[in-house]
DNA sequence: TTGATTTAATAAACAGTGTTTAGTATGTTT
DNA sequence: AAACATACTAAACACTGTTTATTAAATCAA
C-alpha cells in the first residue's frame, strides 16, 4: 500500500521529469538549428518558439535566459569537437598526432564556424557559467589532451626536456585559434579575397616547421 | 561682382561641409565615450544621441547607420595602434624590433579590450567596409611593417634564406592574436582565475624561443 | 525685403528584441 | 468533488536600430 503510493509518486514525478529533459531538448534543437543558420545574435526567442510552436515565454520556464540557452548549445559543441577527435588516439607517433590535431581543429573551426563561435569567441555562453565553471573544463578535456601529445613528444625526444607543457599547449593552441578566428572574422582580406585558404594553409606547414626544427 | 558671388557661395558650402565634419566629430566623440566604456553591443544609438543632447535620428543624417559609426571608430583604432608602433622605428635589430612590436601589440590589447575588438573581432565594422576596404588596408599598414621586419630578419641572418615572409608574417600574426583574444574573451579561465596573465607572458617568452630557435 | 526653396532637426511610428507578470486552463492530489 | 500544483500563454515592459512625415530655420532668387 505505501509501496505503491510510493511507486505512482516516482513514476509520475520520473515521466513530470522525464517530459521537462524532452521539452529542453527539443528547445535545443530549435536553437540549434536557428543558431546554426544564423549565429547567435540573429536567433530570436521568438524565433525558437515560433519553431517549436510554443509562446516565448515558455522558453523561459526551461532555460533561465539567452545566455544559458546558449552555454547549453556550447556544451553540445565541445562534445562534437571532442568527438572528432578520436580518430587520435590511434595515432602512435605523439608529433604526428599533435599535427594531425591541427588538421582536425582548423576542419572543425572552417566547418563549424558558428558552433566555434560559441566556444571560443562569444562572451554571452562564458557570462552563463558563473559559478558552474565545470561545464567549461569539461568542454575543455581537448586541452588536456592536448598538453599529453605535447607531453609524449618530449619524451620522445621531439621537445627539449625543460620545455614549459602549459605554455608550450597555450602557445599552439593560440597561432591555431589566432589562426582560424583570423580567417572566420574575414580579416584576412589584406591576402586577396580568393587565396585566404591558400595562406591559412601555408602558414599552417609554417607553424608545424617552427615547432619541428627545435 | 560676379567674384564676390561666387566667394560667398563658396564660404556658405565651405562653412556647411566645415559644421558637417564638426558634427560627425561630435557623434563619434559620444561613440567613442560609450563604446569603451560599454562596447559595441551595449551602446546604442538613442545613448550618443541623448549624450550630445540631438535626437537618435539625427544621427542617421551623418552616419549610414551604427555598422558605418563603428567603421569610423575602427579606424581611428587602427590610428592609435600604429602610432604606438612609433617607437619601433628607433630599434635597429630587426629582432629586437620584432620581439618588441609583439610586446606593444599584447599591450594595445589588454589597454584597449574594446578597440580590439571593433579592430579584430567584430564583424559589424567589416560589413560595413563593403566596396571601400580601403581603409581597413591603410589600418593594416602594421602588418607590412611586420612583414618588413620579418624581412629584415632574414637579411639579418635571423631566418632561413627560403623563409617565405608572408607566411611567416601570418603565423606571427596569428599567435599573437590568438593569445589575446582567448584571454580577452575569458577562455584562459583554465588556467585558474588570477594566474593568467602570468600564462600569457610565459608563452610569450615561449614563442620568442620558437622564433629565434630556428 | 519678400517669397520660394533647400536644409537640418525631430517627434512619432515601425518592426523588432529579451524578459516578466498576471491569468487561465489542465493535471494531480487529498 | 474540492483543493492544489503545474504548464502554458497573452499581454505588457523596456529596450533596440531605423524610417517617415513634419516643422522650423537657413539660404537663395526676385
Amino acid at each position: 500500500m505505501f509501496a505503491l503510493f510510493i511507486m505512482i509518486e516516482m513514476g509520475i514525478s520520473e515521466r513530470k521529469e522525464r517530459e521537462r529533459e524532452e521539452m529542453r531538448a527539443l528547445i535545443l534543437e530549435a536553437a540549434k538549428h536557428l543558431f546554426l543558420e544564423h549565429g547567435y545574435a540573429k536567433t530570436s526567442i521568438r524565433g525558437i518558439a515560433d519553431r517549436i510552436e510554443y509562446s516565448p515565454a515558455t522558453i523561459y520556464l526551461y532555460y533561465k535566459d539567452k545566455k544559458e540557452l546558449m552555454l547549453a548549445l556550447q556544451v553540445e559543441a565541445f562534445g562534437k569537437m571532442n568527438a572528432s577527435f578520436g580518430e587520435l588516439l590511434a595515432i602512435a607517433d605523439p608529433f604526428a598526432r599533435l599535427q594531425r590535431m591541427g588538421e582536425l581543429y582548423i576542419s572543425f573551426a572552417l566547418e563549424n564556424p558558428q558552433l566555434y563561435d560559441l566556444m571560443f569567441m562569444l562572451e554571452a555562453p562564458m557570462e552563463a557559467l558563473e559559478c558552474q565553471q565545470d561545464s567549461w573544463l569539461n568542454g575543455m578535456q581537448s586541452f588536456d589532451f592536448l598538453k599529453q601529445s605535447i607531453w609524449d613528444c618530449v619524451e620522445a625526444g621531439y621537445f627539449e626536456e625543460s620545455a614549459d607543457i602549459d605554455a608550450l599547449a597555450l602557445t599552439v593552441w593560440s597561432y591555431m585559434h589566432g589562426l582560424v578566428s583570423l580567417y572566420l572574422k574575414g580579416r584576412m582580406v589584406i591576402f586577396g579575397e580568393d587565396s585566404q585558404l591558400d595562406r591559412l594553409r601555408e602558414s599552417q606547414r609554417n607553424f608545424i616547421d617552427l615547432l619541428s626544427k627545435k
